[in-house]
DNA sequence: ATGAAACCCCAGTGAAGAACCGGAGTATAA
DNA sequence: TTATACTCCGGTTCTTCACTGGGGTTTCAT
């Protein structure tokens, strides 16, 4: 958004994405990886699941480096380090993971400085409502779940096969 | 997404995304004016609903443009021209303004020709799903269901006042 | 100790999209 | 016939996304 109705001096930005951009794709991905080797105790390295996940190394490191920030990983440094969960698989939400990445702290702060008319809030807050719909899908959802599913996938692509 | 994980050759794309961008808030505030002014039979004018809503007009000659490909108004030109919607406020949905808007026609056509691998599936369904519960809250508000909360809220605002 | 393996930080780049702006048309009511 | 309003097409600027690269620093193994 370039310069979004300058109202009186005043900008407005109205913007509420909730993007499953590759970024996120790649840190659930890499998540997921984290998830199964949760039980080994052995850290993960960044060069391991760019390879098994076919994401690109250094970006993931990015990635990596945004959830240890937000808490979700522990990195340990030097050889033989790499990443680990920093909680238990089921106890991480799809919710966590992407507010993490996308900054989602700033949301709706201070009750909204800028005076928007009636008709953008009206819209603004079906919007929400939408939002929240599909965040609490995100909610419900852990690691584990999505670790689960992986393996009955995989069952069933085995079943298929035959 | 620039290079997504070229596999063998073959690029896969995987952004779901669901905006409410400015895009979509300029349209439907047009929209709305629109619903407010449907019972009068009269064409709306850019000028006027751009004036209204403090919209680049320039901008928004080309969001009612495309809702008029897709079906939504109905355009008359020369003098005395304008905008009206296609159909009642109550039949048009917002999930039908967005997808409109940001044309998700070919959505998971040919049930998803670029084989992925089983996470990156994984990941995308619980996904499709947040996604859809959002949808569900889109499809289940009109323009109609906006104008009577923009009057609830006119109300509401002007109790304050008081 | 020392070197290699791994994380860490910061900065830049190229493509794509978003949000416009402008001009030259074309249809239509008065 | 003329002013009004939509229509089509192209360009411009700005931002973001998905990377890439160059330096580090920390830590384990020998």
């Amino acid at each position: 958004m370039k310069n979004r109705s300058i109202i009186k001096g005043k900008p407005i930005t109205l913007d509420i994405p909730v993007e499953l951009s590759c970024k996120c794709e790649y840190a659930l991905l890499a998540l997921l990886e984290l998830a199964a080797q949760y039980n080994e105790g052995e850290p993960l390295q960044i060069r391991q699941i760019a390879a098994q996940q076919n994401i690109p190394d250094r970006y993931l490191e990015q990635l990596l480096a945004t959830l240890r920030r937000g808490g979700l990983v522990k990195s340990q440094r030097g050889a033989k380090g790499g990443y680990v969960l920093a909680r238990e698989p089921w106890k991480i939400t799809l919710l966590e993971v992407i507010n993490c990445l996308e900054g989602l702290e700033a949301k709706s702060s201070k009750e909204e400085v800028n005076h928007k008319t009636v008709e953008s809030a009206v819209v603004q807050e079906i919007w929400q409502e939408a939002h929240q719909a599909a965040n609490l899908v995100l909610q419900k959802c852990t690691l584990q779940t999505l670790c689960d599913q992986r393996v009955a996938r995989r069952q069933l692509d085995i079943m298929y096969y035959i």
